[in-house]
DNA sequence: TATTTTTTGATTGTATACCGAATTGCATGC
DNA sequence: GCATGCAATTCGGTATACAATCAAAAAATA
């Protein structure tokens, strides 16, 4: 992870903070009280102040005319950050069909296999090992940069698939596009690696809801 | 700017603090001390450490056993951070190319014939108007997200051009290069308009040098 | 003289105090 | 009843004070 390189107290509460906000425990708007957090945690306003700063970098808390709160993502914001995604785990995948090199295939051949082999009511099954691919992908690429900048881009937690798609549909679509993917690194095709991916980005976002919405 | 959002002196001495790491008036490893900096910046320790925090986030600095340090890229980091920003401004390119407006259009068009008419000795002019060109094509793409994300891979600027290339053949080549991007937008094909921009930088990227390099 | 221990100074991490700006509530007048 | 102005209060920004920790110098011992 990238930002697990603070100390002390602060390093507590911006994990705390942090974690609240994308998983949607703090809802959109609701403004961030210094002295209510400092209490709340038992801490002084100081590290309060300095997680406030990190989390402000992150751009998962924007200044108000008194204090902060915590952002409030537009559908327009989520699609942005979702091209922004699009792009850099797209050249992920060009990368490392580049230079994956053996043990990472078959890693992702692992990965790939177990998923088959699940149910589609297996739900946090399938939702670890979609993960697990997915940054198996960006270990590939072998560029540790990449790792944090998707990171950065991850402002919040997709939920639960809409409604009308049955778990059947959505577990058989997605191991169709990463049997494709896994198959275009494998053969050394960059380009195609990296549509594959952007196809596969692409239809999962349109087919997910997120939490941590404002004002739909 | 994606990180103007600060209030105070806490947002000056970031400012300072980034100009001077990024421009390299501050080299990699220098050990930054609250106290030093509080002083020569007239604020107290305070807003200092909130500054900091703000630059650990963006990993320009970097812990030490005890308090920061300036970072440093080895070349391998660079070119970590040179892939990032082709995956990003490429796909700028891509989106540009779809969505553009015409008034994005006139504008590319306008600082790509501002940059014809320079002289190959005209350095600033031509720095200058190529962040304009760069800039507008982000721009066009009309992903206000896409900025910051670019703007958080900039770690250092790139410096002059390799001794052994003259300015008229990084004059010429770039505007060869910037032509075929801005034809691709034009035209609405985003795949070429990606494929060009990537071309550019990459190009680019290995005809500098860069500065904020540590031990070489 | 080399190596370990002690001490001292420097520097960070945290808490608190203070100030000023902004907001809220109330009172007054129309 | 509504608007306006003033007072009180809340809250953020900054400075400072204090405690804990680390590093390097000095001292002590083998």
């Amino acid at each position: 992870m990238a930002n697990t390189q603070n100390r002390g107290r602060s390093q507590v509460v911006y994990e705390h903070l942090r974690g609240a906000i994308v998983s949607g425990a703090l809802r959109p708007n609701e403004p961030l009280v210094e002295a209510e957090i400092s209490e709340r945690l038992n801490v002084s306003r100081t590290p309060v102040r300095e997680s406030l700063q990190r989390l402000a970098t992150e751009e998962l808390i924007v200044p108000r005319r008194r204090g902060w709160a915590v952002r409030e993502y537009s559908p327009q914001d989520a699609q942005n950050l979702a091209e922004i995604r699009v792009a850099l785990e797209g050249y992920a995948a060009f990368l490392a069909a580049e230079r994956a090199e053996s043990a990472d295939i078959e890693r992702l051949q692992t990965i790939h296999e177990t998923r088959l082999t699940l149910n589609p009511d297996q739900e946090d099954e399938r939702v670890r090992t979609n993960l697990a691919f997915h940054n198996a992908v960006i270990e590939a690429a072998n560029n540790p940069s990449l790792h944090g900048a998707i990171r950065a881009s991850t402002r919040f937690y997709f939920n639960r698939p809409i409604a009308h798609e049955t778990p059947e549909v959505l577990m058989r679509q997605g191991n169709k596009d990463h049997a494709v993917i896994l198959q275009a690194i494998r053969s050394r095709k960059p380009k195609e690696a990296e549509e594959a991916m952007r196809h596969h980005l692409n239809r999962t976002y349109k087919m997910m809801e997120r939490i941590n919405f404002g004002t739909p």
